[in-house]
DNA sequence: ATTATCTATAGATCTATAGATAATGC
DNA sequence: ATTATCTATAGATCTATAGATAATGC
């Protein structure tokens, strides 16, 4: 019998900062797959490989843990991306993992939470917020605001029948088919949209 | 003092048809709220003035009686609107009421609980194909069908930023300028769409 | 007598904590 | 010795049920 037999799968050693690290990675999952209020904390450190404990010790409360979870992934793609690019790289982004298996984690958690009057809903409008300040300066009309707001709509709208609902043939689709009739749609809402490119 | 002093609020007689009724539209004004999960019978019950017991005497279980408010309250508009008509009543109707305050109930029941693994979305999704396929009669082009997703996509998210996220200048946008943006960019996806009257 | 309503509670969760255990680094 | 990890459980919910109570109709 060897010192460290390979039974069961993650034979870590004691890592602290591991743990920091896989625990919301691990939460990101279970969240966007079932919501917030449906993940138990006990699911998530499974998928983690680690005690349950060890969440509240490293993180203090499950709501912390989502405030973790929305802050690493979601805003980055906004502050990194240019605004005229910004709705085809969110809707591609959103679009890309085809179906349920959504690439971008952070929105899926979005909407499978939103409902949740928890905190859930607060921290993660704060995220559109964003979105929508950036889209507005695609459009020249003084209502740019609205404008974005309906743009932005339409994204949410889109995740949430492809991931939640499944929809098809919606969910089924191929993103450029759907990038190339929704940008057509947008392109009188926010005149500066670059055309859909095919 | 009177035999019957009005004491409280809704001093009924026994009234096992009246509670029947009142309970399920009690359950849909609190799942709208705060989606099927968050909603708790006792609150149900209380918002209906009756006992908690009673709902499960008369209803089974809380998913029956979401069942009933479901079926009861969202299939009826599809089935009784032209497909023209459609997007736009359906646009409307989660229009007015303006804000928090959803007119269309069961959309807010759909869009707060359908996160929520349970049965609700399950049941919700029934919904969705009823309208879709109705508005896919509105496109000629063999992709109706998609198209007819993407505009209930659309819908959908407009509802989710209105009523759930409550994000402005779009939740306290008037109902007329939404529509003509919204229908004026829909116009190439589904041909057969009436102008918007204006 | 019938049956609508109410009381009390079983049973199943789920978050969070207190304190024990055991792997590491000096 | 330090501290990452684990065990056990407190405390708070929430759905659902069994059985008692009391308002109605004959």
């Amino acid at each position: 019998m060897a010192e460290r037999p390979s039974t069961g799968p993650a034979e870590r050693r004691r890592d602290a900062q591991g743990t920091r690290r896989l625990l919301p990675e691990a939460a990101a999952r279970l969240f966007a797959e079932r919501g917030y209020e449906a993940a138990t904390v006990r699911e998530i450190a499974a998928e983690a490989g680690v005690n349950q404990a060890l969440l509240f010790r490293y993180f203090g409360s499950k709501q912390a843990l989502l405030t973790e979870v929305m802050a690493s992934g979601g805003q980055e793609q906004v502050r990194t991306t240019a605004p005229e690019q910004l709705f085809a790289t969110a809707l591609r982004g959103m679009l890309t993992g085809g179906g349920k298996e959504a690439a971008d984690l952070p929105l899926a958690v979005y909407l499978r939470s939103i409902g949740t009057g928890g905190g859930a809903g607060d921290m993660v409008k704060a995220l559109g917020e964003e979105y929508s300040a950036a889209l507005s300066t695609l459009s020249g009309e003084e209502d740019s605001l609205l404008r974005a707001d309906l743009a932005m709509a339409w994204l949410l709208g889109i995740g949430l029948m492809r991931v939640v609902v499944a929809k098809e043939p919606l969910a089924g689709a191929a993103p450029e088919e759907i990038s190339r009739l929704v940008l057509g749609a947008l392109g009188g809402l926010l005149e500066y949209l670059p055309p859909a490119e095919d």
